[in-house]
Parts: structure tokens; sequence; C-alpha cells
DNA sequence: ATGGTAGATAGC
DNA sequence: GAATGCTATCTACCAT
């Protein structure tokens, strides 16, 4: 049988529902995916109706039992964005989406071999080349062993915790169902709970019905007015002969030039593919294309401003301020760092009035932008001699050494709990396996021998962060749909929503409130500052 | 020809 | 004692 057999994939999709309906747990529930295979995903984006139309079949029946499922309340929003302009290719519940979670959570890779629609195709022999490469990094990613020699396709290999074992397809169905469901069960009572990551994996079940809806609805994108920019810079480029200039406008140039050509749809809109769980923080991951990579308006005036609200709507953007510094004021824990933001006043000003020894009403914006430096770059670890380039290049200061060394001491005068959480995180011995978590409980792994300082310092700040963020967008997700808005982008601490010109004010409140409440759920013991607008672009 | 990686650079 | 981090995408380069 092959993937161009559509009777034969008919009859596979049938076992396959059959399959699942014995199996059926919460979790398989949850393990709800978009998958489509690298392969695919080239020529999707020509025409995605013509990808596999046996695969699309299986999904079509997966896609019946996942919504009639009696275990998913939570993902029944997810009937209207199958059924919109842009449903994901191809959506069944496998194990695929539950092994990521408990990866990212830092869990050991599950002992489960195989995801059981990946075992399913591969018995059919319905895996082209490519497929079965996808295979194969699939169970080598997750399980972290040698995918054995002897495997060859029409062969099942099941890692049963100690071993693979060869399988013919029968075998398969009647061990996975049985085994899969008892496997999965036991990850839930015995490894979660106890690991304290029950909060992290529930919120990342409750967020993927937004994920996906703001996948589906994508951002709409001005592709005339892209395309002007765009000729702007090749304009520019024939031009100067400035090769600094030269060099940055081809980075515009291939990186960005092409985006109208290759991901405005057929509707003006940009959809690209959000990852909630591509990260090792706990951020997003987008690509197809980044949406979190535009060129800020410094560096490329007039792009932002492509990115629109639809006639008749208005975008809704929103940030977190200063949000990395308020979640390390809290975790660190650090008093005087916690102090500025409650009484109002402004860390950059703090530092700099140390560094200065001056009151804070007389800093001067000199010493102002220099301290803001400061604050972000010695935040994570930064050593002064890496401060000295970074203050260079980012802020366009000239320092010495010791002037970079006694900016390190004011930092870490001003903020002495900063100082003691540096400490503590220094004296964890490398040699040993070390974890350090979020507020809810993911947590990142540094094996004996491969421990960093500065990410052992960053991921629970970025990761804490980006917890509250998507407290956040789950709660935006129904709260906005009824004021007839969606969400259409997340750039890490940055909210985009469209919504009818007539309610964007109340848009505007909401959005703002809500980020705000949703931070300070996991981040309680600062306050939470979110900056907000109305625009019809991103740019304004 | 294709695959994997390093380095530069866009964002936060 | 010192140590920014997390990404995606492009080009150049080397290996198969």
């Amino acid at each position: 049988m092959s993937v161009r057999d559509p009777a034969a994939l008919q009859a596979a999709a049938a076992a396959l529902a059959d399959d699942l309906a014995a199996a059926a747990t919460p979790l398989l529930g949850v393990a709800l995916a978009p998958v489509l295979l690298p392969n695919e995903r080239r020529e999707a984006a020509h025409d995605p109706r013509r990808v596999r139309p046996g695969l699309l079949a299986l999904a079509t029946e997966a896609r019946t039992f996942v919504l009639d499922c009696p275990y998913l309340p939570d993902l029944r929003p997810l009937a209207p964005v199958l059924a919109g302009p842009r449903p994901p290719y191809v959506v069944f519940p496998d194990a695929h989406f539950y092994l990521t979670v408990l990866a990212r959570l830092g869990l050991a890779p599950p002992r489960l071999g195989c995801t059981r629609t990946a075992a399913l195709l591969l018995a059919e022999g319905t895996l082209a080349r490519d497929d079965e490469l996808e295979f194969h990094n699939l169970v080598e990613r997750y399980l972290k062993r040698p995918f054995p020699a002897r495997w060859k396709q029409g062969q099942i290999a099941l890692f049963d915790g100690r071993e693979y074992l060869d399988w013919d397809r029968g075998a398969v169905l009647a061990h996975t169902a049985g085994r899969a469901t008892e496997l999965l069960r036991a990850m839930t009572h015995d490894h979660l709970r106890p690991r304290g990551m029950s909060r992290a994996f529930e919120l990342e079940c409750k967020l993927l019905p937004a994920v996906v809806a703001m996948e589906s609805a994508g951002v709409a994108v001005d592709g005339a007015r892209f395309a002007a920019v765009a000729d702007g810079w090749r304009r520019e480029r024939e031009a100067t002969a400035d090769p600094e200039r030269q060099a940055q406008l081809d980075k515009l140039i291939t990186s960005y030039a092409n985006w109208p050509r290759d991901y405005i749809e057929k509707d003006g809109r940009m959809r690209p593919h959000l990852d909630p769980l591509g990260t090792d923080s706990g951020r997003f991951a987008c690509s197809r294309p980044n949406l979190q990579q535009v060129p800020s308006e410094y560096k490329a005036p007039g792009l932002r401003a492509c990115f629109r609200a639809a006639p008749g709507h208005t975008l809704v953007i929103a940030d977190y301020a200063q949000i990395e510094l308020r979640v390390a004021a809290h975790l660190a824990p650090c008093a005087a760092l916690r102090e500025v933001f409650r009484a109002g006043r402004d860390p950059h000003r703090a530092t700099a009035a140390t560094l200065a020894r001056k009151p804070e009403a007389e800093v001067t914006p000199h010493e102002r932008k220099l301290a803001k430096a400061i604050n972000f770059g010695f935040l994570f670890g930064m050593g002064a001699e890496r401060f000295r380039d970074y203050a260079q290049t980012h802020y366009d200061l000239a320092l010495d050494l010791a002037a970079a060394e006694r900016a390190r001491e004011a930092f870490f005068s001003t903020f002495p709990g900063i100082a003691a959480w540096h400490r503590r995180v220094g004296a964890m011995s490398p040699r040993e396996d070390n974890f350090v978590r979020t507020t809810l409980g993911r947590r990142k792994r540094f094996p004996a021998g491969h421990f960093s300082f500065n990410a052992a310092l960053n991921i629970p700040v970025q990761g804490t962060a980006a917890e509250g963020f998507k407290k956040a967008m789950t709660a935006l997700h129904p709260a906005l749909a009824e004021l007839g808005g969606r969400g259409v982008l997340c750039v890490h601490d940055e909210y985009l929503a469209e919504v009818p010109e007539t309610h964007a004010e109340a848009a505007r409140t909401l959005v703002q409130q809500t980020m705000q409440a949703a931070m300070a759920e996991v981040v309680p013991s600062v306050p939470i500052a979110v900056d907000s607008r109305v625009a019809p672009s991103w740019a304004e």
C-alpha cells in the first residue's frame, strides 16, 4: 500500500479510529497536534488541498473522533477552527504532542516507543523516504537511543523501556492500545504530579485552542506596500558604497523581501506556524515566516506598517513593561528591585543614581541610558568584558574595562537580592545533574558536565514570563471572541489582536487588564505594567 | 546534489 | 572566579 492509494488509506483510517477509540484516555485527548512532515510543508505552501489526500482522509476520521470524544470538552472550541479558512493541514490525536510536552517539561522521555499513528503508517508501508527519516528522528529525539540497524520498512520498532521489539501490524494494534493507555496514565500520576509539573502541563493543554485559533486567524498584510518597502532596499543596495550598509540591506533583502510572494495567502493574510512547546524556556517558537523577528521601525522604516487590521477592524497592541526585570525581582527575590517597582520608580534611574552617587531625580539622560544597558546586561550574568561590547553595539556607548567593572558593581550594590541569586546559582555544581524551574514547575535539566550559569539564571525568568503570557492568551481567546475580536500574533511579551473598530476601546481595556492579571498570578510580589494602544498598523 | 553545521543577524 | 539567555533564517563551508 502506498500513500497514493486512497482506498487503502481509508481502511487504515478506519482501523486507526477503532484503535484510538479503544485506547482513548483523557491524555490521548489532549495529545492533539498539527502534523505535517517537512516534505509536505513545501508542497502545501503551493496547494494544501493537493497534499497527501490519504493523510487528509485520515485526519478527517481523527477529527471526528476528537470532537466527539466525551473526554475533551476543552477541545471543542477547535471545531470552528477546523472548519475555517485554514484548518491545520493534518490534525489527529497521537502521542506526539504529549511526548513534546513531557520533553519540554524536562521529564525523561516516556517509555513509549513510537506514536501509534506513526506506527500504523509504518506498518502499512505508507511512509515515503522522508517520512521514514522523520519517524526515525522522532524516535531518536524522544527516546535518545540509537535506532536499531535491523529495522526496515514494514516493521515496527517498539521500545518497552529496555529494548526495541519488532512487531507485525496486528501485534502493534493489540500491543499499543493497551500499552499506550497504561503508560500514558502512569506518566500523569506517577511522573508529573510528584515532580510538580501538573500545572505547567495543564496550562499547555488549555492554551492549545488559543494557539490553533491564532494560527488560523493569521495577520493581514499589505503586500503591495511590503513590496514597495523591499524595492526601496534594493534601490539603496545599488546606490550605496558603504559595505556595512550593504551587508545590512543584504540581510533585509534575503530574509524578508520574498515574504509577500512566499507567505501572503489568497485572503491577504500571513499565517505563521506557532509552536508553544518549541523552546526550552517555554516561549513560543515561530516560523514560516518568523513574525517574531520582523525588523523594527528603526531597522526597516515602513515595514511594520504593512501589518494591518482587516477593513472595519483595528489592531489592539499590548506589551509588558520591563517584564524580565519584574519577574527577576520576584524570583530572586530582590527586595530593593521589588521596592522600585512598588513605588512606581524607574529601575534604570535607580542604577544610574548609584553609579553617579546622586539622587534619582538628578540623573541625566545619558546616565540613564548607560544604566539601562547595565540593568539588562548584568541581570543574566554577563561579564564586564562582554558588557563593553554589548554597550558599544547596542547602546553606542564607549567604555573602558574599569568603567565596565564599576558599572557591574553599581548594579549589584543597587540590587543586592540579584547578587545573592547569582551567588546561589553560581554555587551549583557543574559536575552534577542540575535543574532549574519556572513558577508553574516547568523545568530545565542540565546534565552533569553541561551546566550553564547564564542559562540557569535566564530560563526560570524567561519561562515564568512566558507562563504568565500564556495564561493571558488562554483567557483572552474566549473573552475577545465576545467582542468579535481575535488574537493574531504573540511576540514573547507583546500581543496583537484584531477587533471591530466599534469595540476598540473595550478590547484594549480587556487585553491590558487580562494580561496584567494573568501575569500577576505567577508574579504576585511585583506590580505588573502593560502598555497598550489601538492602531491601524503594527508601526503606530 | 544533498546534508549538517558555524557564524552572522533579525526579534524578544 | 567567571559566565546574558531564548529563538529562525540566511550564507558559507565541509562532508558525503
